[in-house]
DNA sequence: TATTGTTATACTCTATAACTATA
DNA sequence: TATAGTTATAGAGTATAACAATA
């Protein structure tokens, strides 16, 4: 049976509609900056940042690919990249031969370390600037809590109900 | 040297994350709805909608351009693919014949409309679900500010971008 | 000359499926 | 059998620059 048709009110249209577009400028915005001033991709410079997280700047291909949006080959494309540029080196777990840790590299450090003041100065201008103290909170604790929402909720290899309305 | 060595804050590392995880998450899924039941990319399906949302269901390829967040040759790229499959149609505009003006067709509509129940579900389950009537207030308000300023800001190599005049 | 839109082109990225190897 | 990762491949999408037509 299809859902009623009238779940969403203006409120939440403009809600989900601002979500998006304010993601796609921001992510334009930076990514522009990363390309830009490190020759690095937004996806790129999301691996080198969970990596640089890590306690001792490692992760295994898969958690990568799980924290990351994409696929596996996709993070083996990127990741190789990374390998190229030496950002990053790959080697198996000693511990599951299956798997591969991937490390960051002195110079992946370096390169972050590099690039963060930049980024931090377009994500605070165009971010940060207009939101006042109050709204950051309410953003950051509401958004974390849709994101941990998203996560649990659908496993991303979940099938889709295909049953939506009469079929054809 | 880099202007300000003031980094961000843990919660305004947490906002930004959290934003950019969840509107990519968002549109992966909605992506995959509309891929799956209707063959529309999210470009398309925006562009529809603005289409939609227009009174007699026109744009200008600029406006279109515009809003949506690509270049003009993608946008010629898109609108090619919707006016292929019949669901749009461009004409010069007699007003300025260097102008194309989109115009959405019933089929356009049609899809619109078959497609709108099954993505209006996914964005309530995923966005909305987690959230009380109040962080949606927030959360409109608070985005639709931050999309203003960066609609507002111009781009630091900015381009000569077709200002909005104030009537149309 | 400036603006609108298209085209040609080259490139990046992503997903799927087949494959290897380990567990 | 199931899992981790790679490879091969194919396709979608994007940006840039050159271009034609109109203002």
């Amino acid at each position: 049976m299809t859902p009623d048709p009238a779940p969403l009110d203006a409120d939440q249209l403009n809600a989900y509609f601002a979500l998006m577009e304010v993601g796609s400028l921001l992510q334009h915005a930076v990514e522009q900056q990363l390309r830009t001033e490190g020759d690095l991709s937004w996806v790129q410079f999301q691996v080198l940042a969970r990596l640089t997280d890590a306690p001792d700047g490692r992760h295994r291909m898969t958690d990568l690919a799980d924290g990351v949006v994409y696929s596996r080959s996709g993070l083996t494309y990127q990741a190789g990249l990374l390998e190229k540029n030496g950002l990053v080196t790959r080697e198996s777990d000693p511990d599951d031969e299956r798997a591969v840790v991937v490390a960051i590299t002195d110079a992946g450090r370096a390169l972050i370390a590099r690039l963060l003041p930049g980024h931090v100065d377009v994500v605070r201008r165009l971010l940060f600037q207009p939101l006042r103290h109050r709204d950051l909170d309410t953003l950051s604790q509401v958004l974390g809590r849709v994101r941990d929402h998203i996560r649990a909720t659908p496993p991303r290899s979940a099938k889709p109900r295909r049953s939506r309305g009469p079929a054809t």
